[in-house]
DNA sequence: CTAAAACCTGACGTCGACGTGAGGTGCAAG
DNA sequence: CTTGCACCTCACGTCGACGTCAGGTTTTAG
């Protein structure tokens, strides 16, 4: 498989696959020309990158969890590390879900507006 | 009050005060030196201002909710706006669930290894 | 064999929310 | 009055995950 398929399939862009390569998270293989050639398995290998991204994971973190994560273990020491990363993808959560409340509320202020709540001039 | 003690009361540094003004976020007064003085209500607005950004909203989108926050209104053709920040958060929600399962996958792996989970060499 | 897609390697640009000096001023205490 | 901390205004630096342009090569379709 060649890159801009890769990238199709798992809805990236191809720069961000060069990226990854470059940052040892997604290796690959080279034809005779130099060209990038992936297994199948590389979409799902990128999606998992993407989610571990959208966690607020930095690349560094990344590259550390992603061998655990294929191997089914983790290298000693890196499990408190992977708890702290929890620890603050749940602080993460409750806080979008605080401010998704205070837009909640504006919301809901604007097709019910309580009585008190005219404001001065505008 | 004076913006050293607005930082600490927030739990935010002088130098991001100073930027919401910048953005107009947070206004001030100013002394007859030119310091700034606030009310001791700027510190709550600077705690949401945080949540917003916390939330992932852009300093922009900041701005035009704030006033409705305020106002207990909103400023016709906002909502849709609001109503897309909201799902945005969701979607956000969902995808850091996702990702926090997929450590805690990982963490429980190495508390109660699977048998299939012996990784080729390392 | 020849175009034209798709790919390659640098390498600089971006964007947002500040950090971090540099160099100067306000203000309260003694 | 002066020490000294807190404050002021530029203005450039940062960091991360790419975007993007330049200039050249490989692969594939016909």
């Amino acid at each position: 498989m060649r890159i801009g398929e890769v990238a199709r399939q798992a809805g990236v862009s191809v720069r961000a696959l060069r990226y990854y390569e470059e940052q040892d998270l997604l290796p690959s293989e080279r034809s005779a020309g130099g060209q990038r050639r992936y297994a199948a398995s590389a979409v799902e290998r990128v999606r998992l990158i993407q989610q571990l991204f959208a966690a607020g994971l930095p690349s560094r973190s990344v590259r550390e969890v992603l061998p655990c994560v294929y191997s089914g273990t983790v290298a000693p020491g890196l499990v408190n590390h992977l708890e702290a990363e929890h620890a603050r993808i749940s602080e993460r959560i409750t806080d979008l879900q605080a401010a998704r409340d205070r837009l909640d509320a504006v919301i809901a202020n604007t097709r019910n507006p309580p009585a008190q709540c005219r404001h001065p001039r505008d």
